[in-house]
RNA sequence: GUGGGUGUAGCUCAGCUGGUAGAGCGCUAGGUUGUGGUCCUAGAUGUCGCGGGUUCAAGUCCCGUCACUCACCCCA
């Protein structure tokens, strides 16, 4: 092998890929239900954008960037994750001057500069929906009753649902004090004790058991709301568990992304090898005014599409169910002339609107009769000289093993009424 | 950035204490001069990741290196 994908990165093959094709699909089909309209914003931006939106304290903008130059002189970094990208481009287009909110959807590649490992790529893919513009606790909760809603609809059952508050910027700061002034007094390495003074929600975030065993007394944030935060917190909840959604109460849900206020949820899986999230958002009132916007209160999510395609392999969803067969129909030609009608009538199949593909290459009868057998269809039109001499084709039912004599002319409506098109 | 594991055919892997490569699957062809899915037979493809060392001899031992992978950190 000369050339393989670069480090960190990986191919999507048949019949994976068309299982991350239907992912895409069916986590976005509820919020596309739910009139959010498709964005897509470059995958690459100017580096300021990350910097500012998501946070230089951040592991991502601090070390996870894939940052250059362009010829222009310009610092560019392919996006890390998607909303900062969507606020962006609704500032710039003046999206918040109409109705508010602005809901849109989006799907695209995202990259970070990290160790790969199990559920954890240099190049994923994300879905995701924001909501942007309104100050409402429905619309938090409208958001993860859709994120929930595409895992249902994908047969997940592993998928739980955490969440928490950050407050506000009111409540936040004293809570915040009061995490630095416990944090101070801990044992802990000196990364760990940086990181308290410069994002000190994430070290709740820790996974180490030493970390997590002094971690049993902190104080939580739920018990330092004000009470606008409380009362809009107790709304969201209120409406998720109205609407029949299960969810779990985490006071250390903290995420990895300077912008969160308020809201913030993940949803976990266990079949992710040594990750948890399968997806995760929350409100994030300050981030349009972080990028010199207005004040533009709003709430969206991201769900890792890999990762979900790994939860549902964990789930063994895919058995070797659809997808599979790709094709109705399949031709088999033999010899040259056939080759050439068989070409054309393959052609005028497809244009009828049915799957339809032929054997190439030259293969003999045997070889062709298997390639239709591997194409999954239902079909084998056969054509050789003896057929060709008598303007038909063999039509064989590969299922049943039946073989009959169609006219030529007559096999696009014999294979149409056969498969009910 | 740190640690563990693994690199042998297209894929999954075997190869014990060193004696210059094997299986299954897949692929191709034939058995069936015009019929797949079962079965039988034959065939093709390997710088044994790369470089160096030890040795009469290295896939096997040693060193280095690269890649992949899992995990830590962190996150979707």
């Amino acid at each position: 092998m000369t050339l393989q994908a670069p480090k960190g990165t990986f191919d999507w093959l048949p019949p994976q890929s068309e299982r991350a094709l239907a992912v895409r699909e069916a986590l976005t089909a509820p919020a596309r239900r739910a009139g959010y309209g498709y964005i897509e914003t470059p995958v690459f931006e100017d580096t300021a954008l990350f910097v500012r939106g998501v946070g230089e304290s951040t592991d991502i903008v601090s070390k996870e960037m894939y940052t250059f130059e362009d010829k222009g002189g310009r610092s560019l970094t392919l996006r890390p994750e998607g909303t900062a990208s969507v606020v962006r481009a609704v500032l710039q287009h003046g999206l918040h001057n109409g109705q508010l909110p602005v809901k849109l959807w989006y799907s695209g590649s995202q990259f970070r500069y990290e160790r790969a490992q199990r559920g954890r790529y240099r190049h994923f893919w994300q879905v995701g929906a924001e909501a942007l513009g309104a100050e409402d606790p429905a619309l938090d909760a409208e958001l993860i009753i859709l994120a929930s809603d595409g895992y249902a609809g994908l047969g997940l059952t592993g998928v739980r649902l955490l969440i928490n508050t950050l407050g506000c910027k009111e409540c936040r700061p004293v809570y915040r004090a009061a995490l630095q002034e416990f944090l101070r007094g801990l044992d802990l390495d000196e990364a760990t004790r940086q990181r308290i003074e410069i994002n000190p929600l994430r070290v709740l975030d820790d996974k180490r058991p030493e970390v997590q065993a002094q971690l049993a007394d902190a104080p939580l944030v739920t018990d330092h709301l004000c009470e606008a935060c409380k009362v809009y917190h107790e709304e969201v909840r209120s409406l998720l568990s109205a609407s029949g959604v299960i969810y779990a109460d985490d006071p250390r849900l903290v995420r990895g992304l300077d912008y969160y206020t308020r809201t913030t949820f993940e949803f976990v899986h266990d079949g992710l090898g040594s990750q948890s999230a399968v997806g995760g958002g929350g409100r994030y009132d300050g981030l349009s005014e972080m990028l010199g916007g207005p004040a533009l209160p709003s709430v969206g999510w991201a769900l890792g599409v890999d990762r979900t395609v790994l939860a549902m392999e964990a789930e063994g969803l895919f058995g070797g169910e659809a997808g599979e067969s790709r094709v109705q129909v399949y031709g088999v030609p033999l010899g040259e002339e056939a080759r050439r009608r068989m070409f054309l009538l393959i052609t005028e199949l497809r244009r009828a609107g049915l799957d339809a593909d032929m054997s190439f290459g030259g293969k003999g009868l045997k070889g062709a009769m298997k390639g239709a057998d591997r194409s999954g269809a239902s079909y084998a039109v056969i054509l050789g000289e003896r057929d060709i001499a008598v303007e038909s084709a063999q039509v064989k039912d590969l299922v049943s093993g039946d073989q009959i004599t169609v006219p030529l002319v007559e096999i696009v409506t014999t294979l149409k009424e056969r498969l009910n098109k």
